[in-house]
RNA sequence: GCCGGGGUGGCGAAAUGGCAGACGCAGCGGGCUUAAACCCCGCGGGUGGCAACACCGUGAGGGUUCGACCCCCUCCCCCGGCACCA
């Protein structure tokens, strides 16, 4: 033992700044000293098969390469290592990994103001906040590292593309798309939030374009299926929303007087509200406007389509303004095949050509927008569900007897649903029908910075996938990316100009990029199987590693991120590729870091808290404490530049405590206390580290140490007792505090690495105290408290409890009615 | 508007039917120091009281219970998501 040694040390020279400097507990050398050993020692790297050990996979989110890391990325790695750390310790063979999603805008963007090449740009990133996050002194496996930037996997996200092509799972149509002006490029629904780019904030505009897609819609139900997962349940509950499933009826409409069309679609939930159809309506968009307008409409309608057109997404989304500017009328009428009478057919702006069928039967007594549009129209309102007695003038969208509804009628809203729904199946003009919110997942990008679409455009063959063989199609670097809403890849001729795989004719290359999203849609199945060159995950590191046990990472990316995943490993599995249905068997989404104004952090604000600062300053093992100690982890909050001191004092004195100990003799009677508390903390931090109650398990292992000082500064302690409980304290500060828990356990004489240790299995008999306090009550309002046996029997915890005058005074003259004891906790008497 | 999550000391929080405020920050008092910092010890919800102690106290109001931060009902506020999806 060297303990012994150091603390003489520390005693003999106290004269001396740095000699007792030597004894203070000094983050910097301990921690740069460690990660090299465990570098040099390959400590993390992970094989695939450790015999004796199951595999287990934990993996947090990987970074975009900005340039630096952030506080928000110590708050989710760091937590998310200490827990992977925590499962090593129990015994299993654990891969935690990390990568890259280093395709992307601001690179581009950063090329453009810069004059740097976004490769050198996102590679010099990657260099940079790699070594951010060997100081975090993370357990990542470097040698299974990804970039989606490199051709050896972007070979493989092309590889997927073709997959997905060939599944009929991608698809290019020409689509209203969303496009964000600023950056040049169109954008997947998910990335367009309140109608502005999420990214710029610029206002979305809608722009007719050739895109590519993917079939999402088709695992629509299965995407909506998430109930068993392990994930929160408000993670789920926003997938299920996004998805939207909407259970109805479609059918088909004529326009009176024109047999010559086929008439249009509708889609409703309320079938059975169909005698009520006062009107319907048609999205502007809609592909039968032209043809059933009628001259005298012609000016309005010509109108106002092209206002729509013009209008962006925000104006047409917002229900204020003008109601009676929102529609207009064609001049035609649908005939509603219930009742065979004839309905106006309007165009309203509420009605989206991309939901549904683009068109709708309006019910204005059972529908609220129909009703406010029917009011400001002045259409007629026909009621066919009794709403309760006293209902004002206002739509009834709930269940009720259907009335003026024919053979309807006294129908309540779930059978007359189902009875409206056979009879148009009988008459052969609807069916059932579900609809989903969900819509396919655009993927074009008319940027540089990602990875090609790997199609040819054939003048002989039409569409053709670039065969595998000939994966990548490697990005060209000498391209002019400056942003001109074109595809930056089209004006490189040499990328551009082909020759088709099947024909042998000259063929032009797809020049869109695909959207980011979908290269972090299947990293995880990467890192398994990280340098395969044939297949992007061979089946026996899938079988070894996949599903992924553990994911963590934040919930931002609930709709987009998590659903893709999934899309993903479903077509996987579809193949044969994967285990399992689900790529994430638990996931657990930590909160939002904040500033310490409690506002987001950003630069603008000048809120921004630097991790190196931190760590310079304070130490990894430190600061990563911190995080952990704040506060639960799913909840985030603001970080508190001044809180960080009490963690760094706490780690100065379990330094102090093990480094310099007090007189160890041979006393096991008094060292029962401090075993007890020791084996009851190790229960807990057990207990918390698996919960992911980091800032529970800190706060025991401090309340530990502080019981450690006490002894310490008794002058002596049970030798047994000590040495035992700082070695079970160090095992317990492994996970969280790797560097410190290693120096010390290196200087107590353990054998290296404490990261190789077991976790230390409690002692149930030293987790329970041999007397504890119990409160008394008298009527539910404590009166004293008195030390018994845990498991004392009511009559002794009665009989201790009236010798308390305070608690005798109140019993005095009343009668005791009834007691309740809850031994080890409290006894309540009630008296009258 | 709809759907989630939350509201506890000056601050971050703990306790999920059993002693409210563990642990930590800031603060106050003391020790060490020429001094300051570091470090160490103590105090620490409010009101009254010298004190023992009493009363009040977990957003507001009501309920269930021997007992409620915790369960139920009504309302207010904050954060996140969705928002003409027929």
């Amino acid at each position: 033992m060297t303990t012994e040694s150091q603390a003489s040390e520390s005693q003999t020279a106290e004269s001396s700044r740095d000699a007792a400097d030597r004894g203070r507990y000094q983050p910097g050398p301990i921690e740069a000293k460690w990660q090299a050993r465990w570098e040099q020692d390959d400590l993390y790297h992970t094989p695939d098969h450790v015999p004796g050990k199951q595999n287990r996979y934990h993996l947090t989110m990987f970074p975009y390469p900005s340039g630096d890391l952030h506080v928000g990325h110590w708050f989710a790695m760091t937590p998310s290592d200490a827990l992977a750390r925590y499962f090593r310790m129990r015994g299993w063979n654990v891969l935690f990994p990390m990568g890259f999603d280093a395709f992307g805008l601001p690179a581009e963007n950063a090329a453009i103001k810069g004059g740097k090449h976004p490769m050198a740009w996102t590679s010099a990133n990657i260099d940079r906040m790699r070594g951010q996050m060997k100081a975090m002194g993370a357990m990542f496996d470097w040698d299974r590292e990804v970039n989606t930037s490199s051709p050896d996997y972007y070979q493989w996200t092309q590889w997927w593309f073709v997959q997905l092509f060939k599944r009929g799972l991608a698809y290019q149509k020409k689509a209203t798309a969303n496009w964000c002006p600023d950056c040049n490029t169109t954008l997947a629904n998910e990335q367009v939030v309140d109608g502005r780019c999420e990214r710029s904030d610029t206002i979305v505009v809608q722009r007719e374009m050739e895109q590519w897609f993917f079939r999402i819609t088709d695992y629509a139900e299965e995407l909506l299926a998430n109930e068993d997962l392990d994930w929160p349940e408000h993670v789920k509950l926003m997938q299920r929303n996004w998805i939207g499933r909407s259970e109805g009826a479609e059918f088909t409409m004529r326009i009176q007087g024109r047999d010559d069309l086929e008439g249009f679609r509708v889609f409703t939930t309320r079938p059975d509200t169909a005698f009520g159809m006062t009107f319907a309506v048609l999205a502007p968009e809609h592909e039968l406007v032209d043809a059933i307008t009628t001259p005298e409409q012609r000016a309005a309608v010509d109108e106002f389509v092209e206002r729509v057109r013009r209008t962006n997404e925000i104006d047409r989304l917002s229900t204020e303004g003008a109601l009676d500017k929102r529609g207009v009328f064609t001049g035609a009428y649908a005939i509603n095949p219930f009742n065979e009478q004839p309905v106006p057919i309007y165009l309203a702006d509420y009605v989206l050509t991309s939901y549904g069928t683009g068109a709708i039967m309006a019910v204005p007594a059972q529908d609220e927008r129909d009703w406010d549009f029917a009011k400001a129209y002045d259409l007629p309102i026909v009621r066919t569900v009794t709403p309760p007695e006293g209902w004002g003038d206002e739509a009834y969208t709930g269940d009720g007897p259907a009335m003026n509804s024919q053979w309807l009628d006294g129908l309540m809203k779930g059978e007359a649903i189902q009875k409206a729904i056979a009879w148009l199946e009988e008459q052969g003009i609807g069916e059932r029908k579900v609809n989903y919110r969900l819509r396919d997942w655009l993927i074009s990008r008319q940027r540089y910075w990602g990875a090609p679409i790997p199609v040819l455009h054939c003048e002989q063959c039409g569409i053709v996938p670039v065969p595998e063989d000939q994966l990548p199609v490697l990005l060209p670097e000498d391209v002019e990316f400056l942003p001109t809403g074109q595809s930056p890849l089209a004006l490189s001729e040499a990328f551009v100009n082909a020759t088709c795989p099947d024909c042998g004719g000259p063929a032009r290359r797809e020049t869109d990029t695909m959207d980011t999203f979908v290269c972090s849609s299947w990293y995880f199945m990467r890192y398994p199987d990280a340098h395969n060159p044939d297949a992007p995950v061979g089946p026996e590191a899938a079988e070894a590693w996949l599903p992924v046990d553990q994911y963590t990472g934040g919930s931002e990316h609930a709709t987009m991120h998590l659903l893709y995943a999934r899309f993903f490993y479903k077509v996987a599995r579809d193949m044969g590729l994967v285990p399992g249905d689900e790529p994430f068997t638990r996931y657990y989404s930590q909160g939002q870091i904040l500033g310490p104004d409690g506002r987001r952090m950003s630069k603008s604000r000048g809120n921004v808290v630097a991790p190196d600062a931190q760590v310079e300053k304070w130490g990894a093992d430190c600061f990563r404490a911190y995080l952990m100690f704040l506060g639960p982890w799913d909840q985030g909050g603001p970080y508190d530049v001044d809180g960080i001191v009490g963690v760094y004092r706490w780690l100065s004195r379990v330094w102090a405590a093990i480094t310099d100990p007090p007189t160890l003799v041979d006393a096991p009677e008094a060292g029962r206390s401090l075993l007890i508390d020791a084996h009851s903390t190790l229960k807990k931090v057990g207990e918390d580290y698996e919960a992911k109650r980091f800032n529970t398990a800190i706060a025991a292992m401090m309340e530990l140490t502080n019981t450690l000082q006490k002894a310490r500064d008794a002058g002596e302690a049970d030798r047994a007792a000590w040495n035992d409980t700082v070695r079970l304290l160090i095992l317990m500060l492994a996970p969280a505090c790797p560097h410190v828990a290693e120096e010390l356990w290196d200087r107590t004489g353990g054998a290296y690495s404490v990261h190789l240790q077991e976790w230390p299995a409690f002692d149930p008999a030293l987790t329970v105290r041999d007397t504890v306090e119990i409160a008394v009550q008298v009527n539910g309002k404590v009166r004293a408290r008195v030390a018994v046996a845990p498991d004392a029997p009511e009559d002794v915890a009665r009989a201790a409890a009236e010798g308390e005058s305070n608690v005798s005074s109140q019993l005095e003259g009343r009668d005791v009615v009834r007691v309740i004891y809850v031994p080890g906790r409290l006894l309540n008497i009630v008296v009258k």
